[in-house]
DNA sequence: CAAAATAACGCAATTAAGTTGCGTTTATTT
DNA sequence: AAATAAACGCAACTTAATTGCGTTATTTTG
């Protein structure tokens, strides 16, 4: 029982549980998903001051979305952005958050809207629905002011 | 007055009023965007039979944007969809439709979900909101069975 | 309506996100 | 400890998106 980390949680248990190899890397980057409420390979890179190659961040952020631990956030830009899974919301295969998500236009920061509560996800006939997001775009605090 | 369209519009007047030069390339990608309801750059580009130049393309619909015509529609992928701003909700600054959107993961089309409501605009604490997107994603019913 | 001004267009070159193959290293299983 | 499987790094590649610039089409003005 040696966990001493920001959260109190043991990650490389939480990638055992989910069928990760906990390698060092991995282990460093689902506690970063726990320090922010969103990532890009890009923002992930410079966390890890570049030591690491973008091929293996690319591969570990597939592997995290296949074993259900995060899942992609939709945005008007073309860069892609995960977000950590909630168990109580998600599943592997079905992922939903009960709020909005903002995202800021120009710094590229999400936030969590608890004020806007999405919708309950109900099926529609033919369609096999894997996501329902609720997204906010536009300039937050910092950047409207520039 | 000579319309000849499926939907009795006059675009090229359509473009004028949004101050938008009233080309013929322009004329027709308004009216794809009529029959369509989202567009990429590529399907463009395909519906063009490649006639029309790719970065005509993109500062064709990057105009239509600046001019209240299309907003961007947020995704999953690394690929920007347009779609046509609807008058009575959207606005050239702020964007927004009052039902959701499913994106197919497979065919890339997207369809209006009517029965999906999506929340009000309300104002955020510090926060500039632009537009207010619901976006469901999976597989639509023909990508679905394959 | 013709000239001047402005906006759109096409082409070539560039940037940057994301992908693939393969040999090597590290982790997991037996 | 040995065998198996997964992760990693590097180089090369693909493709979406952007930029500069000379040319053509549209719009504005006298
Ligand atoms: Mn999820
Ligand atoms: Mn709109
Ligand atoms: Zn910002
Ligand atoms: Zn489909």
């Amino acid at each position: 029982m040696k966990i001493k980390n920001d959260h109190n949680l043991d990650f490389a248990l939480i990638l055992a549980n989910h069928g990760v190899s906990k390698t060092k890397f991995r282990i460093n980057l689902l506690n970063l998903f726990y320090e922010k409420e969103s990532l890009t390979v890009k923002e992930v890179m410079n966390k890890f001051s570049n030591l690491i190659n973008k091929v293996t961040i690319y591969r570990a952020l597939v592997s995290f979305e296949e074993k259900g631990l995060i899942h992609k956030v939709p945005s008007s830009n073309n860069i892609i952005r995960y977000s950590l899974c909630n168990s109580d919301e998600c599943s592997a295969s079905l992922h939903k958050h009960n709020h909005g998500h903002f995202i800021c236009n120009n710094c590229n920061q999400t936030f969590c809207l608890e004020n806007y509560k999405s919708p309950d996800i109900k099926p529609v006939d033919g369609f096999y629905i894997n996501s329902l997001n609720l997204i906010l775009e536009g300039y937050c605090k910092d950047c409207h002011l520039n």
